[in-house]
DNA sequence: GATGAATGAGCTTTCATTCAT
DNA sequence: AATGAATGAAAGCTCATTCAT
């Protein structure tokens, strides 16, 4: 059983670096709590129980923060992503394990999937050139995978790769915002773990055989 | 042939409401060049061609034109959809004409759809009650509209209606803000209309057929 | 008898420009008691009786008032100078006259002067061009009276018009600076006006006869 | 041929004193390339190549640097000047040789000159009383030079020496200013002791002889 | 002696909002 | 209705100074 790759490790941090982790994950907390314009740096500070200044010592500003934030666990993020679309299963397997990573984020780090889908997604910093790219290898990863599946016969031809990691990644996110949201949750009786399985399946079901009835021959 | 109900009327305001709606307009314009945050007060009554102190007269506040903004103009395209929902064609004419509505909303309104995508949608009224409320009823209607087809035997059985309108919508809403961010555009020689068209049969397509190979009989 | 082109002009300010005034005699004042670099534009707020943001309203920052003060009194200073340069007098009694409005200066408007000499001179605005520039009309107005005193035969060949109004001013300039910082003060039983008077004219008759014995014939 | 006083000794420093001179001389390049308050600390530690946290091991606060700056190098200066002025020659002479000091200052110490003139010379420090009494012992020395001229008969009675003093140094003061300033240079194929030598030289020939026509026999 | 991480008071500046006219 | 001067809370950021190592 692997760990989701945005679960932290427990390790308490005791060396030089570790003022700095202290920082953006305080940071996470409080833009989760109240928005990164909410956010003031005295806040983060305090939240990570250091002088006001050490933050300016570390960082050139409050947005370099949030600029680190994504950084950081982003590439995290792409690499098990891009781990996946490089693995020796099937299409099907690899569409589901991406869902799961991209779902079960929120369980493991709510905190900063929040920040990530409210304030990162939405900040300036996002519609810069090289952010935009970094969230364009993972629809990239996904249009590999569907492409190789074409190729290997597992998806029929007849659609576009770029459409179709847009309505599949955007899917999810869609299920992503409404769970930050609080507008669904687990069903009764089923943990987070079960919830996120169920959803992942489903979405990849519906991806892989549509809604027409007598989709399946 | 009817016109996207977010397009603005042409006739020239010119009764009391008018100075209301020249700031709406011009906060709009304005919203989308600098974003929320980065627009003051003055840059609205400036583009508005009026006195800043004038703004406090018409709105309580800044966050009561950026919800205002929301309301007006979402009601319209709530109507829309509705009225989609209800009319008496094919389930799939419905899920297109829905997708054309969506892609469509950048054509006619690209100023406004930009801010309701960076702006709006990250905006802590984003995520009060009456908003989430507000954009659920977007969801409730392809829902519908599903679990009609599938009583009606044109959708397969067997999937979470739910879910699905998540995946629907998701996935015209990354193909929205990849035209916003200007990472996708219109193919050369093609029109902004037919551009639209084409993705709006794509993603109905794929949402109808699936991915799957032999998925169709 | 002439005012001192320094000397406020009394009238209580009611008019709209008035605010504007308001801070910059206020600054003049604090930059006097607390140096520019101790003054707070909070200071000259409380000083002038004004909200704090409104100083802002005025001017961009605090430099500019510093830059502003020194603009609009030595302009009216210089017209001074280059009156007295015009006028129909002997070279002495320019001389005398220049010496008097650069001694009197500290009498009519001691903080002012104070903040001449203390602040804006060593101020890096200063070191600007525009007003080097402007200080520089004080010189060459002086270097012109010497110029046409030796023209007119009054003054003697043989002397680099240049380097002497540099002495001549440097000489006043020390003797103000001198008294700005309480070095030199006027006499038992002298007045003000007298101590100016009596060192303007011992300025001008060292200037003018030297130090050397039988340099008089 | 003597060394100016403020030249720079050639040894290597290497005892324990060392890194203190370093941090002074450092502190003297950087004031004068960015003024005393737009120096950091920090600026000048890097200057000096040392861990900054180590400037204050040896000096308390910066401002203690600034008057060290001066301290040290006035002492120099002032013994020189008080050397001449106790020299077996002319008065003319003398103040010819004051002047040279004066001038050849900023030819052999541009940096430390431009700090004194710019910045030691308009800090607070400057009016407290140690400074002034210390800047004072350099007028002290020109007026005890005239005054013993008087004595001797060298010079006119019927001047006030303490007057007469300022004008000499003003005027000296203003000529360093103007080339701190970059205002005056030096004449096309005129090295910078010639230009020092030819404006002494004048200085001292208006200061003895005056400016009036017929003043010399 | 030497280092540079850590501190935090205090600054300038911004700007939403109020209000007298 | 309309103006824009006036307000002042609040924020980001700097940097001299301290201190543990």
């Amino acid at each position: 059983m692997k760990l989701h790759p945005l679960s932290e490790s427990s390790e308490k941090p005791q060396g030089r670096r570790d003022k700095r982790q202290l920082i953006l994950d305080a940071a996470v907390r409080v833009f989760a709590r109240m928005g990164y314009h909410g956010a003031r740096v005295s806040d983060i500070a305090r939240e990570a129980g250091i002088a006001y200044g050490l933050v300016y010592h570390y960082f050139r500003n409050k947005e370099e923060i949030l600029g680190t934030i994504f950084e950081d666990r982003w590439a995290r993020f792409l690499d098990a992503v891009e781990n996946v679309a490089c693995s020796r299963t099937s299409t099907r397997e690899k569409l589901t394990s991406i869902a799961a990573l991209i779902l079960g984020g929120y369980r493991v780090q709510p905190d900063w999937v929040k920040v990530l889908v409210l304030e990162i997604q939405r900040s300036s910093r996002f519609a810069e050139p090289g952010q935009i790219r970094a969230v364009g290898r993972l629809f990239q990863s996904v249009e590999r995978i569907l492409r190789e599946g074409q190729e290997q016969g597992a998806l029929r031809d007849g659609f576009d790769p770029d459409v179709a990691s847009q309505l599949f990644i955007g899917g999810l996110e869609i299920a992503v915002t409404a769970r930050v949201l609080g507008v669904t949750r687990a069903g009764d009786g089923e943990s987070e773990d079960e919830y996120c399985a169920r959803v992942a399946r489903t979405v990849v079901d519906l991806f892989f055989d549509g809604v027409r009835a007598g989709g399946v021959a």
